[in-house]
RNA sequence: UGACCCAUGGUGUAACGGUAGCACUACAGAUUUUGGUUCUGUCUGUUAAGGUUCGAAUCCUUAUGGGUCAACCA
């Protein structure tokens, strides 16, 4: 890292400090709490990196519990799906996977506790009832008429719950807070309810369940959890967390609260996400344009840059925006690092080489990553039929255009300099180019001291593979397409957002590409082998375009 | 209109009372057998008004703007 002096993020100036003063010997502890109930998505990157990074910069721990208080919600299937995303991101929780419903008996021996001391009480008020007491935030809420139940009724009527004495929804347990809070959460939550129903890990045990407020802050101290980082909207949540701390007189966790990362271009509305599943808009939680770990994976995006975005993009308490252009950045700079280079042609033209023998095929050498020499080279098949791209042709050039054009000479990428001679056409445009190559301009031993402005990619015609290209644009066409009072995000949905072209044609060395493994397709951007993919028949997403420094305007 | 949180270029984030910096974006230029990469440069900023101070993005006050909170969800 930097030398110099460490910009610190508001969390690391607390840990810093806590750090200085010695509070809990040094010691640091965090933890990801996801509910199994969705797919994480790149709001839970952020999350992920910031609780995993933190604990490895100061030499702590970081668990990985499942909040999963609600069993209406919840399922094993999604348990697998996010321990197989955050490995993949590249980190390690510390021993066994943990559960919040790991804690249900020691949850239900706090909640006696409570009652024991006076502070909390069965509620026979239906819900509509215990709303309509709380009253609203600028007036102050009435106490229920089961507030002053004693305390051995109170315990009675708890384990009887417990027991599944009562229907669902007909009592709850609540903590006796203060009814006149500004905090609406202090108007004495409710902090168990009653659910007849299964649960993914504890099955038909209890059919009364915790809240969140009652189970959080409770199993953060159970696994002494030094800091316990979440986001904003938690905030009102805090004097609750430390009441129940308090006056359970248990490890005294700290919430601290950042902003969650907002991206142009993305949602991360679960509801929403899933609509675009249902609609089949998108194919799966999977899909590549999808802002899911999964999808960002299929998609190409690697591990390693999706930590360095949300480094990058840093952390505060303020609402953010942060352009998708950044993200990118990240995801070029890393595969440019690592990718190795191919040649793909997506709009073939035909190249015929006239002064080039017909029949003879000859073998070139090429360089697989300019970036690292350890990458090595690859061999390139090369006779007297090639493909080049529709667009690195033009009969009438603009100017600053420095591809090929009729009489102009352009350099084939490690092969030869070639010269457009002649065009065939038909009514619907250009058909073949008939080219003369330079023999002594051949890539690495050019005696012909001629020079040109462009260089193309091509395919040999004889050995290329024809296969499909799949090319992802962004989902929508509005930075922010939640942000709209008056417009849902169905109403930016991009049409062109995927665009199938059949027509590629790859070099033959994509036979031994792999679902995965990202390329450089050159001059056209980075792909990565879909799990379509087969080497008689390639299939490549592509993961993010190549930047542009000239735009050819189309006819 | 009750409480709480927040306000620095187009975007994100630093500066902890003492030169407003970094990254992304955009735009130039150099290099280049990828119009990529790399390198160099340019543009644009402390919400407002008062106050404290030798000195304020930073501390105080007020205003303005934005956000959050009233699930038997998390």
């Amino acid at each position: 890292m930097s030398e110099g002096k460490a910009h610190l993020n508001f969390i690391e100036e607390i840990i810093e400090e806590d750090l200085r003063n010695g509070k809990h010997s040094g010691r640091i502890h965090t933890r990801f709490p996801p509910e199994p109930n969705g797919y994480l998505h790149i709001g839970h990157v952020k999350a992920i990196t910031i609780n995993f990074e933190l604990a490895k910069k100061y030499g702590g721990k970081t668990n990985l519990r499942f909040d999963d208080t609600n069993p209406t919600t919840e399922d094993t299937e999604y348990v697998e799906g996010i321990m197989q995303d955050i490995r993949w991101l590249g980190y390690q929780w510390e021993a066994e996977a943990l559960y919040a419903s790991d804690y249900f008996e020691q949850l239900y021996q706090y909640a006696l506790k409570l009652i024991e001391m006076g502070l909390a009480y069965v509620d026979d008020s239906t819900p509509e009832q215990i709303a309509e007491m709380k009253k609203t935030p600028t007036e102050a809420g009435i106490e229920s008429p089961y507030r002053n139940r004693s305390i051995e009724e109170n315990l009675e009527l708890f384990k009887d719950m417990r027991a599944g004495k009562f229907e669902d929804g007909s009592r709850v347990l609540r903590a006796k807070v203060d009814m006149s809070s500004p905090n609406m959460h202090m108007r004495d939550p409710v902090i168990y309810r009653i659910k007849h129903e299964h649960h993914h890990r504890t099955g038909d045990n209890w059919c009364i369940y915790p809240m969140y407020d009652f189970a959080h802050g409770q199993s953060d101290s159970i696994e002494g959890i030094t800091h316990s980082l979440c986001s904003l909207e938690f905030t009102h949540h805090r004097p609750l967390y430390d009441w129940f701390i308090e006056k359970l007189g248990i490890f005294p966790s700290r919430q601290i609260e950042f902003a969650r990362m907002n991206v142009t271009y993305m949602i991360t509305s679960k509801r929403k996400l899933l609509k675009l599943v249902e609609e089949g808009i998108v194919t799966g939680w999977d899909d590549p344009r999808m802002p899911t770990i999964a999808g960002m994976r299929r998609r190409g995006y690697p591990a390693a840059a999706l930590r360095q975005f949300c480094e990058k993009a840093g952390v505060a308490k303020r609402d953010n925006l942060i352009e998708i252009e950044l993200l990118e950045s990240c995801v070029r700079d890393e595969l440019n690092r690592i990718a190795l280079r191919a040649m793909v042609v997506t709009d073939p033209i035909k190249v015929v080489i006239t002064n080039y023998e017909e029949g003879k095929t000859e073998v070139l050498f090429a360089e697989n990553n300019p970036e690292d020499e350890t990458a090595g080279s690859r061999e390139l098949s090369f006779s007297n039929e090639l493909f080049i791209e529709r667009d690195d042709f033009m009969e009438n050039p603009p100017k600053g255009y420095f591809r090929l054009y009729p009489g102009g000479s352009v350099r084939l990428k490690s092969a030869y300099i070639i010269t457009c001679e002649e065009v065939i056409k038909d009514e619907n445009g250009v058909l073949e180019l008939r080219c003369k190559y330079v023999p002594e301009s051949k890539s690495g031993e050019d005696t012909s001291g001629l020079k040109v402005k462009g260089t193309l990619h091509w395919v040999d015609a004889k050995t290329a593979i024809e296969g499909e290209i799949r090319d992802y644009d962004r989902l929508f066409t509005d930075p922010t397409p939640a942000g709209h009072d008056d417009k849902d995000v169905f109403d930016f949905i991009n049409p062109e957002s995927l665009i199938i072209n059949k027509n590629a044609r790859f070099e033959s060395s994509v036979a031994l590409m792999k679902e995965g493994t990202p390329y450089q397709f050159m001059r056209k951007g980075y792909y990565t082998a879909d799990r379509d993919h087969r080497p008689d028949h390639p299939v490549f997403n592509s993961t993010v375009n190549l930047k542009e420094g000239f735009k050819v305007q189309k006819a």
